[in-house]
RNA sequence: UGGGGCGUCGUCUAAGGGUAGGACAUCAGACUUUGACUCUGAGUAUCGUGGUUCGAAUCCACGCGCCCCAGCCA
């Protein structure tokens, strides 16, 4: 649609590298991961890089596991690295190497250098080779082994691979300058003595190359052209460069590039690994996860991933991408993908009075607007349906489109229908709405030409199958996870401050019956709603959806504007949402932003039952008098500072007209306001007003 | 008081002496059997100060700001 995208600063350089035929023409890159964790997002971008430049320019990717480190890495993540950078797209034919392949001749280059002498084994241990190092402005100072001859350290090297010695007891070194700038040069160590099992290796090695003297023989031996790394590699490329010199072998052209940031999340696999860990997760492949197995499983397209990643452009800028352009990226592709079906989140049940009792029919539905060869399906209609709770207001705005009482909405391909009148239970909850339809409205048309301004999905309750829909939102709400903690006293881990309490909500919905038979992986738009696709847990008569992504939604859009202003009238934010939080952390609290005060309504209640809930040390489940009635059910996160037979009896306050959520399976309709945080925890008394009482 | 790198709309990213362009976001509108998609329009940017030049985001000088480096991790 517009000009070609201009080349970044890496296709510049291979282009000109090309033109000038400087490495005889070829391009050869390649991925070189610790298998120490999983793939995410980040990785992503360097997989994309470095495949889509060997692609382009007719060259070759390599798949090189730098597996020099045996206490941190496992097999099962060679495993999931080549399975995930396949999915990618990263086509590295039949060259999947190990850097412990090359041990062997790592290890002699390793003594001509003695020989040469050029590197030197050192006794000193860690603590003493920190302070010989010196600091960031003071130059260190040589290591008393530095001059020892070349006849010595050979035999000393010799007797470190032997496993003569204690791991940590002696190091190779390279002997270049301890005085330098960079601290890199200050003779780094090219070998220690480590006794662990390799996952490859076995027991073959005691000792093991570091990262910078095996990198650029890695490189060297597989003939790489353009050896692409993060940005703080920089510093170690004149080592990079040293090494190859002193050897005098093939030596590839290290280019650094700025790494993938993202705000909402976490990409740090420290951090990844704890959330796995401690299980704030489920596992590495949680769909709400960065790892290219959580973002799989949520549904995301390796188009859409590499889309992304070539959009985001190729820099040396630290810079952070809003997690939009992700959104946005799988949105992009699914749109032009995805066949479209009708789903129910959130059930409100429909009966249509002037439907002819027990027929039903089938309405023909495109499959998808912006791809005519998907086709049609036919879609069952009857008398008795199940639409979207959120399309229906008994007292809607004046812009809102759907229906309500007296008006007139479509049904996706099916009828015009009016509400008639709304049916509640003894609790005053919305439980029916009943509608007449239009015969002459059939697919959607009317007959005398007149519009409707809303068109909403549904579902016959008769033919719908019950789905558990899972739905994703960020896992954290702070634009940087931890960074508004950082200075705290005794936190240790800032960023599990910002995790979203609600980035998992689990619906019971009903969708319909084409989707009965869909097996794990297949994607979906339901309209209005979102990308979904079929979870791995989902089997036949339990379906389980993921939410990929939401669609767009210039409605909840604006009512979020008509909010903003009564509580924030700077609202001059940047781009992406502040997600202020009140000062509660502890559960369903922490659900409410900042600006949605004004709009909570408040009222005095009566706590009638408290029990804990099972599998969560922090919530209670309270059955609480609101004067409506029928009792309440309410979770909330305070089991930490109250038990639960103190409650019983005592008045709260409770915030009303929040939407029901589910906590560990239990509808809670309401939340309790409490101050203070954890076990200093203390309920808002309201006084001693009868339940139902508007607190002020 | 060390070494290395980077500063262009809100966010990414082009332009490498000659009209500061695009994407995402935002706002306004059109279209709509998805408040989606699509389309139209609008606003907002060259870190600062000097200098060279007819002309500087681009070249020079001096500042300023941010990032990385003191693992026997990668």
């Amino acid at each position: 649609m517009s000009e070609p995208r201009s080349l970044h600063f890496i296709e510049e350089i291979v282009e000109a590298d090309k033109a000038s035929n400087k490495w005889g023409g070829r391009v050869h890159t390649r991925f070189p991961p610790e298998p120490n964790g999983y793939l995410h997002i980040g990785h992503a971008k360097s997989i994309v890089l470095n495949s889509t430049l060997a692609r382009r320019y007719g060259g070759k990717f390599n798949l090189r596991f730098d597996d020099t480190n045996p206490a941190k890495e496992e097999q099962e993540y060679v495993d999931s690295i080549i399975d995930d950078v396949k999915w990618l797209g990263g086509d590295f034919e039949d060259r999947l190497f190990y850097a412990s392949d090359y041990f062997g001749r790592m290890y002699e280059w390793a003594e001509a250098l003695v020989q040469k002498g050029k590197a030197y084994v050192c006794d000193l241990n860690a603590e003493q080779m920190r302070e010989y190092r010196g600091t960031l402005t003071e130059p260190g100072k040589n290591s008393p082994f530095r001059d020892r001859s070349p006849a010595e350290n050979l035999d000393l090297f010799r007797r470190m691979k032997q496993g003569e010695f204690a791991p940590g007891s002696k190091t190779l070194r390279a002997k270049i300058d301890m005085a330098s700038g960079n601290i890199n040069l200050r003779d780094p160590v090219m070998y220690r003595i480590v006794k662990e099992h390799h996952h490859r290796q076995g027991d073959a090695w005691c000792i093991y190359p570091s990262y910078d003297w095996a990198h650029g023989l890695e490189d060297s031996l597989e003939q790489i052209t353009h050896s692409i790394c993060t940005l703080e590699f920089e510093n170690h490329r004149p080592l990079y460069d040293w090494f190859l010199k002193e050897l005098g072998i093939y030596h590839p052209q290290q280019i650094e590039f700025a790494k993938l940031q993202l705000n909402y999340t976490v990409l740090s696999k420290r951090n990844l690994l704890f959330l796995v860990k401690e299980k704030y997760v489920s596992g590495w492949d949680d769909p709400r996860m960065p790892t290219i197995r959580g973002m799989r499983r949520r549904g995301y397209t390796s188009e859409a991933l590499r889309a992304f990643c070539e959009d985001i452009g190729v820099t040396k800028n630290d810079t952070v991408i809003d997690i939009l352009r992700l959104e946005n990226a799988v949105r992009d592709h699914l749109n032009a993908t995805a066949p479209r079906r009708m789903a129910v989140v959130s059930p409100l049940k429909v009966v249509v009075t002037n439907w002819p009792a027990g027929q039903v029919e089938h309405v023909e539905v495109q499959n998808n607007p912006e791809d005519e060869k998907a086709g049609v399906r036919q879609v069952p209609f009857s008398g008795e349906l199940f639409i979207e709770r959120d399309d229906f207001m008994e007292d809607p705005p004046k812009k809102f489109f759907r229906l309500a009482p007296g008006r007139e909405v479509r049904l996706r391909g099916a009828y015009f229908i009016k509400c008639e009148s709304v049916v509640k239970d003894a609790s005053g909850a919305i439980t029916e709405l009943r509608c007449t339809y239009d015969p002459a409205t059939k697919g959607g048309n009317a007959a005398d030409g007149r519009k409707v301004k809303g068109t909403i999905h549904w579902v016959s309750a008769a033919h719908a199958v019950d789905a558990e829909i899972r739905l994703f939102d960020r896992l954290f709400s702070a634009e940087f996870p931890g960074k508004a903690h950082e200075d705290k006293p005794g936190v240790e881990r800032p960023f599990l401050l910002d995790l979203n309490p609600t980035s998992l909500e689990v619906a019971k919905g009903k969708v319909e019956p084409a989707l009965a038979g869909e097996k794990e992986g297949a994607r979906f738009q339901f309209e209005r709603l979102g990308y979904f696709c079929v979870d791995k847990d989902s089997k036949p008569g339990a379906l389980v959806f993921n939410r990929t992504v939401a669609l767009k939604d210039a409605w909840a859009k604006e009512q979020a504007a008509d909010e903003k202003p009564a509580a924030a009238p700077k609202a001059a934010a940047p781009a992406a949402p502040p997600a202020k939080k009140a000062e509660a952390p502890a559960g369903p609290a922490a659900e409410i932003e900042f600006t949605d005060f004004t709009k909570i309504a408040l009222k005095a209640g009566k706590v009638l039952a408290a029990e804990k809930v099972e599998k969560a040390d922090k919530l209670l489940k309270l059955s609480v008098d609101l004067g409506e009635g029928a009792p309440r059910t309410i979770v909330s996160g305070i089991a930490e500072a109250f038990a639960p037979e103190s409650l019983v009896g005592r008045n709260v306050v409770v915030v009303t007209n929040l939407k029901p959520r589910a906590l560990k399976g239990i509808e809670s309709r309401g939340m309790i306001l409490a101050s203070g945080s954890g076990k200093g925890l203390s309920l808002i008394n309201p006084g001693d007003v009868p339940p139902g009482t508007d607190v002020k």
